[in-house]
RNA sequence: GCCGAAGUGGCGGAAUUGGUAGACGCGCGGGAUUCAAAAUCCCGUUCAUGCAAGUGAGUAAGGGUUCGAUUCCCUUCUUCGGUACCA
């Protein structure tokens, strides 16, 4: 028995599975069972990898080996994600280019992940800030512009006055700049959208997906579909409409006051002279505020008078005019109809600012009730004290509501959502440049396809004041005339992050193409991605993008698969002393000191064994010496020759087949931290029985995802031909992982008495009886009356005794 | 505020179509081995009580359904995550 040393081995299978190209797929090749097995890429940050990334990338890669011994002909791609606000900030900090830190973050990043000895299928890298990449998704933007998708309007965005300079929201720290530390203003910018809302009944669907429920439901609050109607109201005084947009138009008799958002365009042509100076005030206030500071005032709700009143269509009612910042502009149309009767919201506004409070609906108690749950009170309520719909239910009121108004000609059904289009520009320089051009009247063209990829300047200011960093590159204006003509001028804004992310899954099939963004023919044979892996935190943002953009690339024709992602799998966060890692805090735990310590497999078996992959934990290393002495044990009974104890045969195969089915129903589960368990406690098991080389070799294969460069050095230990990852996942017999013998538990009033064993299958009576005779049992039975036997078969006896 | 998830030994965690709570591992205690230590091996390890057999309590707290509840229902508390006051 040679003495295991991890870093000779370890090294020596990396090796072999490099030189034998083994996990570099031809995707022009035939494949009956493709399994694209994919994580989100990097970013490729400074502070290299630390074990949560190695969390993350271990249970892909056990899930990926494990497919693999399926028979599946996995790919398991990697790339970079690597244009992005902070390689920008460390140019402007350090002067460094950041195509020259990200290409070095890039280089120690490979490095590590090459540590991990996992399936990696380098052949189809990609690094979305190389121009192979942008260049394509500069061809996607052209796709969506194409097809008007794509469109310009103004949008604000934060902006120091100081630093004369676009902040991100993280750069923004209660209403200052983090940097400068002055106030942070809004500002108007024409920008670029992706019409993503035209998707939003298509993005609701999300049939047929293999997704955690979870998930799903946050997509889904987050698109935020919502019927209702919009009912207009007149101005006194004024040639002015107002419209409202409500779900809840049955309580339309219980209006008391209307409230106008303080961002509202015609919102100035609605004050009275006395009370222009109080709404000015107001309006500057909310302007400083953020939608978060809003928030974080909680209930406590402010607003001003406008003076003026506006008059509710069906009653006639005159109703004063409110601007409160809880209305928000970005959400129906920007004003709101009090109803304090029966919403949370209008009743502190209305408690606050004494408004009337007038019951129009109840539930069928002839109590009143706060509407916060519409479908809950549908069925339930009706209306009352609302003129000739008095009586109805709601349902059937909001219903005769809507179609008077309509008839009338002062409302209209309508749908809201509260997914907003995408905005997709931003005023930085380390990102794809939008693939547009300005003539000498400011219209708008699309750069052609010949001359992408339209390359990222390199004479620019980083740190520009008053415009996007791109303005200040001579070259780019100069190759802008020259291709277009003079007085053309470059877009000079650059793409989202997130579209590089929405579509880079078609490009790894097809990563070796040169003279398209993807293969269609390429595409529908690896499409969909089978298992996708990453964050929770990406469910409303890059899960959605990816979506959208895919699902427009489909119907353009560039693929057949409805959906980008089947299968999705959200591992969970690793935190250090229950926060989350970052550079900031001082609390990130580099990975290396431990993979030199104990090895790939060690570690990454120890980062599985922690618990649950989707629930993550906090970082400690206390228990990796458990895993350490699994793996010496295992190594010495796999490397020294023994035989099955005659007396324990028999259970030795039922634990063997039941540990076969065991590791491979958690494995497809993402359930690692038990996979290992059962493993080791065959282990314990076959230590006292003895094991044939049979059962090493299956045992090898087992471990195999999970110890990758241990179950190959096993494998050859044990005489095996060529890599264990060429091998089958062992069968296992059903019949073999039950034993033949039961235990069953006596109870006595649910209480346990005692417990004894039966052979399977022995009859009810028989065990009943036997039950009934235990000592501890008889003591608890004679305190009274048996008045009910309950019988589990195989399991359990339990006497329901009266006193 | 709202939405979502989760609370189990000293620690990480296991067990849910309702059926013996604490698998597996860490740590700890005892023993073997050793001149000694490390390493290794064996035994024990939820708490209380008892020499023991056992008994009582116990899965955040309180209630409910049930022969039987970590598992189902209601209420409350705590922690974490998300958040755009969504009318």
């Amino acid at each position: 028995m040679k003495k295991y040393n991890h870093k000779t081995i370890e090294e020596k299978w990396q090796k072999f599975w490099n030189k034998e190209k083994m996990y570099n797929v031809n995707t022009q090749n035939e494949t009956k069972n493709k399994f694209y097995n994919l994580v989100m890429f990097p970013y490729p940050s400074g502070d290299k990898l630390h074990v949560g990334h190695w969390y993350n990338y271990s249970g892909t890669d056990i899930y990926g080996r494990f497919k693999r011994l399926q028979g599946y002909d996995v790919m398991q791609p990697i790339g970079f994600d690597s244009f992005g606000l902070p390689a920008e900030n460390y140019a402007i900090k350090t002067g460094i280019h950041p195509d020259e830190s990200t290409t070095n973050n890039i280089k120690q990043m490979r490095k590590q992940l090459k540590a991990i000895g996992a399936m990696w299928d380098w052949s189809h890298e990609v690094v979305t800030s190389s121009p192979e990449y942008y260049k394509w998704t500069q061809w996607v933007f052209a796709q969506l512009y194409k097809n008007g998708l794509a469109y310009r309007k103004n949008a604000p965005v934060n902006w120091c006055p100081s630093c004369q300079t676009v902040l991100a929201n993280e750069q923004v720290q209660d209403g200052t700049c983090d940097r400068c530390s002055s106030e942070v203003t809004k500002k108007s910018l024409t920008q670029w959208f992706f019409n993503i809302l035209k998707y939003a009944d298509q993005l609701l669907d999300h049939e047929g997906l293999e997704w955690p429920e979870k998930t799903v439901t946050m997509q889904k609050n987050w698109i935020g579909k919502s019927k209702g109607c919009n009912v207009d109201w007149l101005v006194k005084d004024s040639k002015l409409k107002l419209s409202t947009f409500t779900t809840m138009v049955d309580t339309i008799y219980g209006v008391t006051f209307v409230v106008i958002s303080p961002e509202h365009p015609l919102l100035s042509e609605l004050i009275t002279e006395e009370n222009k100076d109080s709404v000015q005030k107001y309006i500057e206030k909310a302007k400083k505020k953020s939608d978060i500071d809003r928030m974080a005032e909680g209930k406590e709700k402010s607003g001003v008078n406008t003076g003026m009143t506006v008059v509710n269509p069906l009653t006639g009612k005159e109703v004063p005019l409110w601007v409160a910042d809880y209305v928000l502009m970005n959400y129906g149309t920007g004003v709101v109809m009090g109803v304090p009767a029966h919403d949370q919201r209008d009743m502190d506004f209305a408690k606050k600012y004494g408004f009337e409070i007038v019951q129009s609906i109840c539930n069928n108690n002839d109590e009143t009730f706060v509407y916060d749950d519409v479908d809950k009170y549908n069925v339930k309520g009706k209306i009352v004290d609302s003129g000739e719909f008095t009586g109805l239910s709601i349902l059937e009121g909001r219903k005769a509501i809507t179609k008077k108004l309509e008839s009338e000609k002062f409302g209209k059904e309508t749908t809201q959502y509260k997914l907003r289009d995408w905005l997709i520009s931003r005023q930085r320089y380390w990102g794809a440049p939008i693939p547009i051009v300005y003539d000498p009247e400011g219209n708008p063209h699309l750069i052609p396809e010949e001359h992408l990829p339209w390359v990222l300047p390199t004479d620019v200011d980083y740190n520009p004041k008053g415009a996007s960093p791109l303005a200040t590159s001579q070259e780019l204006v100069e190759r802008t005339e020259k291709i277009f003509g003079k007085g053309w001028r470059p877009e000079v804004d650059t793409m989202d992050t997130f579209v590089c992310s929405s579509w880079y899954f078609l490009r790894y099939p097809s990563a070796t193409e040169e003279t398209v963004p993807f293969n269609i023919e390429t595409t529908n044979k690896w499409m969909p991605v089978d298992m996708y892996i990453g964050g929770p935190e990406h469910a409303c943002m890059h899960l959605l993008y990816a979506r959208f953009i895919h699902m427009v690339l489909r119907d353009l024709g560039f693929t057949k698969v409805k959906e980008p992602f089947k299968k999705l799998v959200h591992q969970g966060l690793i935190t250090k002393d229950g926060a989350k890692m970052s550079k900031s805090k001082g609390n990130v735990v580099s990975p290396d000191e431990f993979v030199e310590k104990y090895g790939s497999d060690v570690f990454r078996m120890y980062l599985m064994f922690m618990g649950p992959y989707t629930e993550g934990g906090d970082w400690n290393d206390q228990g990796i010496t458990g895993v350490m002495r699994f793996r010496e044990k295992l190594w010495n009974t796999i490397s020294t020759d023994a035989v099955i104890k005659e007396d324990l045969k028999s259970e030795y195969e039922t634990k063997l087949n039941q540990t076969i089915k065991k590791v491979g129903e958690d494995l497809e589960s993402f359930q690692f931290n038990t996979a290992i368990a059962a493993l080791m406690e065959f282990l314990n098991f076959a230590i006292k029985s003895g094991i044939d080389t049979k059962g090493k070799k299956a045992l090898s294969v087992i471990i195999a995802p999970l110890a990758p460069h241990f179950a190959e050095e096993c494998w050859v230990t044990l005489g095996g031909d060529g890599s264990i990852f060429n091998q089958a996942w062992p069968k296992f017999d059903a019949k073999k992982t039950i034993l033949d013998t039961a235990e069953i538990a006596v109870q006595v009033n649910g209480k346990l008495r005692g417990n004894f064993k039966i052979p399977r299958g022995t009859e009810e009576s028989s065990v009943v009886d036997q039950a009934a005779d235990l000592e501890n049992v008889k003591k608890f039975l004679e305190e009274g009356q048996i008045v009910k036997t309950i019988y589990v078969p195989d399991k359990l006896v339990n006497f329901v005794v009266k006193t």
